[in-house]
RNA sequence: CGGGGCAUAGCUCAGUUUGGUAGAGCGCCUGCCUUGGGAGCAGGAGGCCGCACGUUCAAGUCGUGUUGCCCCGACCA
């Protein structure tokens, strides 16, 4: 390729419309245009590279064992009323009719499609395992679309299903796809940690998101170094800290505490520290037939994971209560209520309380809070669970060793699905004994797109992106100081023939432009090698090749710079492999 | 869905307070010159000032409505 035939239009000053560093970098780079909020045109560079992500998928899919499809985006709403999830799916879903009215949907995802397809052609036994992926465009009517590619509307998604006779079968199914998407990401030069995930409303009882290692990254993470444990914030599992060991209970007692209300007051009013206080919070859970008001209990330190809340009282929904609610069931303000004497209301404590034996609470009257509050004696314990989030520093739960949070963008996910949809749909199969089973599932899928921007996020500095040379646009561009200069050109072109020769993709920016122009420009788009050719080095018989990773410089006879070139960038390409 | 902001040339933005013939820089086109980190000179093209209605002799500017976009939050198989 060459640059005057290329469309790059790079430009020289960011877009308001852009925060995200990876939003700027691909509209500066002349990657990407928006159409329209959250809805992207690629341009050919990034046509390139998405191509490269989904190839590099694509093999490892099919290294797998999957087959790939093509499944249509248009769906009718037949199939998603059998799964139920027509009505449960809501304003994410872009819906549509056609001339008779008939209802449609654009694809937010392929469960329904892909099981439909599986129940009319699958019937034994004999057909199992089957694994099915399609590498295709996603439909998201989100809230709020950001972060450029990060949160599209319209996004390409790599989702593979598999179908398994049973439990066993799904597990192996997932390790092959846990295994084949550690492969893919690690062959996009990308860095990564898989971690243990909610599996949230899709349900199942196992889950793994793969993430892409970036400060800008929207998800907490923590993973322990010794033992390898590594978990979503949302899911980690929270060790109980031991604090009041030892101590014997003391007498409950009531304290006036005019207008001190939060935690941190308590503790000023007081003299302890939050440790030694309980902190109440009311919630609101949404179940399928009704609402109820719940009540948790937790050290006044740390948080309440709503995640794991809602994931054990089994809701749909969950809300912080109105101060109103609060106080017509408690008869106190928030800032004052607590555990002991509450009626009628479901009360579940984070597993640190019952370890506590002399803690302050709120009185459930305005101005009162008690101290000495026994846990088990002066409250029940009856419903006792892991409700905290993880903090930043805190013993692993696995080894006890430290465990460390860093930031992620979430470009993979795999649940495992069992039988809700071919339960729902009647996807069944005859075993060797002609016993009607139902298929077990499994789902899994990556951002392709998204994976494309978490990479730039990973790989960036302050004149532009730095590719890995797995996914990069091209992996060499050649540029001549100056394009008019007869022996610059004759040199440019012999290596640009050459680099095409043994394999390595190259570009030559042939324009006449000066070579700040060009230098720019290489750096933003952010191709991994640069030569120079420019008088400099010619006049010894030599080019200069800088690598745009590493920053380093080297200078090489013209003679040898292609085969360099071609063991730098193969050894890239295959040393994983 | 709640809160905030923006909408003028391809991009970044002035101009709106106080109504009076549409501006700058960058980019683009032509020519000259130049070519090692976004050069210089000369000339040029490019605007329903988001849209609609209203006020006014006169609206980019004032009023009402509307649409789109961005940010924060809530939400996110």
């Amino acid at each position: 390729m060459r640059v005057t035939q290329l469309l790059a239009p790079t430009l020289r000053e960011v877009p308001a419309e852009a925060e995200v560093i990876s939003h700027r970098l691909m509209l500066r780079a002349g990657m990407i245009r928006k159409t329209t909020s959250g809805v992207y045109t690629y341009l050919p560079l990034a046509q390139r590279i998405l191509q490269k992500i989904a190839a590099i998928v694509r093999e490892e899919m099919n290294r797998a064992g999957g087959l790939e499809v093509g499944l249509p985006i248009m769906q009718p709403a037949e199939l998603w009323q059998e799964s139920g999830r027509w009505a449960v799916y809501g304003d994410e879903m872009f819906r549509l009719q056609d001339r008779h009215q008939r209802d449609f949907c654009l694809g937010p995802t392929h469960e329904e499609i892909i099981t439909d397809l599986v129940r009319n052609e699958v019937h034994s036994y004999k057909q199992l395992p089957l694994l099915l992926y399609q590498i295709q465009n996603k439909y998201r009517d989100e809230r709020r679309p950001r972060f450029g590619l990060m949160r599209c509307r319209e996004f390409i998604m790599k989702d593979l299903y598999s179908f398994d006779r049973d439990e066993a079968g799904l597990e192996v199914s997932y390790q092959k796809m846990y295994n084949a998407y550690s492969q893919a990401f690690q062959r996009c030069g990308l860095q990564f940690r898989a971690v243990e995930a909610d599996s949230g409303a899709i349900g199942g009882n196992a889950s793994h998101e793969f993430m892409v290692l970036a400060g800008s990254g929207e998800a907490l993470v923590v993973h322990c170094d010794q033992c390898g444990y590594a978990a979503n914030v949302e899911k980690a599992e929270a060790s109980p800290e031991l604090l009041q060991e030892g101590l014997e209970p003391g007498a409950l007692q009531r304290v006036h505490t005019p207008g001190v209300c939060t935690v941190v007051e308590v503790t000023t009013f007081l003299g302890i520290s939050a440790q030694e206080v309980l902190k109440t919070l009311f919630y609101e859970a949404e179940f399928t037939t009704h609402r109820e008001l719940i009540a948790v209990v937790i050290r006044g330190d740390r948080n309440i994971n709503e995640t794991k809340l809602l994931n054990r009282l089994g809701c749909l929904r969950l809300e912080l209560a109105s101060d109103t609610l609060i106080k017509k069931t408690t008869g106190a303000s928030p800032g004052f209520v607590g555990p002991i004497g509450l009626k009628g209301i479901r009360i579940l404590v984070d597993t640190e309380v019952p370890l506590m034996v002399q803690a302050v609470v709120g009185a459930n009257q305005d101005d009162y809070h008690y101290r000495y509050a026994d846990p088990g004696r002066d409250f029940p314990l009856d419903e006792v669970a892991d409700l905290r989030m993880v903090e930043a520093v805190e013993p692993c739960p696995h080894c006890g060793n430290s465990l460390v949070q860093s930031h992620g963008i979430e470009v993979g996910h795999i649940f495992k699905l069992g039988t809700k949809y071919s339960s729902a749909m009647g996807a069944r199969f005859l075993d060797e004994k002609g016993q009607e089973q139902l298929i077990v599932m499994g789902c899994y899928g990556i951002g392709v797109s998204r994976t494309m921007a978490a990479a730039i996020e990973q790989n960036y500095d302050a004149n532009g992106i730095k590719w890995p040379v797995a996914i990069a646009p091209y992996h060499v561009i050649i540029v001549p100081v100056s394009f008019q200069d007869e022996q610059q050109r004759t040199v440019a072109e012999k290596l640009y023939n050459g680099l095409l020769k043994v394999g390595v993709e190259a570009i030559l920016d042939d324009r006449l432009d000066r070579a700040g122009v060009k230098f720019k420009d290489a750096d933003l788009i952010g191709y991994p090698y640069r030569i120079t050719i420019g008088p400099k080095a010619l006049k010894d018989g030599e080019v200069e090749v800088r690598c745009r990773i590493t920053g380093e410089d080297f200078r090489l006879k013209i003679e040898e710079v292609v085969q360099w070139l071609a063991d730098q960038v193969h050894s890239q390409l295959h040393g994983f492999v």
